[in-house]
DNA sequence: CATATGTTATACTAAATATATCACAAACTT
DNA sequence: AAGTTTGTGATATATTTAGTATAACATATG
């Protein structure tokens, strides 16, 4: 999978990263026991500092969606809390509706762009 | 309306202000026209600095909730660009559905939640 | 004139972010 | 056994962001 980071951005490198594995999780290009680059591998080939993807890693482990080996490095491994992300979910979804409500986008644009989104992570 | 900052909080205080601001307008607590505290004001009421409110208010101006007017303060003026609005709606719904989705979470699940979600704002 | 408004400027502390090395134990490869 | 690769830990440093503390200013209101 190809990860791309941009420097210009406001969000922090780690948290990118971390946004974009969880992206390949989600339309299979990671799937369940598959092994992610090496935290020196990937902090080569994007150009930035080991500890930085360390931090990605350790982040993502936290949330439940890679175990670390020491012997294999990290490991694709969803740990399913399915009430816990409900509700994550949830106060996500609150402020990013909130937003999208003041700008007079309606609950049937929503739910189309939630299906479109389906759509492509599952298609 | 009553404003809570959680000084424990991950999240930084202006950003904290902005999404309860965004929340109030959604849930028609502020209206158009409505005028915002004055920025000594609303510091001194949360126990904040003037310009970390300031701050704050100048984001709110920038995405299109409020004109800021010298003579008045910050007002509730909302600019709708519906198209834009879309967009950033959609790259933000595709981290949250990304993440829910590897934790298991349908698109049934996420419809319903939106459905919560906007029958809480509108009830 | 006095007051309240947003705005601007400066200075400072603290925390977060990212990098740069170095070192270590564990596990694998040869 | 020797060497390599793994994650991990410690330390140091530079940069940026966040938040506070003052002070001053122009403008509008009373």
């Amino acid at each position: 999978m190809i990860i791309e980071i941009d420097f210009n951005s406001d969000e922090a490198i780690y948290v990118q990263l971390c946004n974009q594995i969880i992206l390949g999780i989600a339309t299979s290009q990671f799937r369940e026991g598959e092994q992610l680059p090496s935290v020196r591998q990937l902090a080569e080939t994007i150009g930035i500092n080991m500890h930085t993807v360390n931090k990605a890693y350790s982040i993502l482990q936290q949330d439940g969606f890679v175990k670390i080996d020491r012997r294999r490095g990290a490991i694709i491994a969803i740990d399913i809390d399915k009430l816990r992300a409900l509700n994550e979910a949830k106060s996500e979804l609150a402020v990013v509706l909130a937003r999208a409500m003041c700008k007079g986008i309606g609950r049937d644009d929503i739910h189309t762009l939630v299906d479109q989104i389906y759509d492509h992570y599952e298609g």
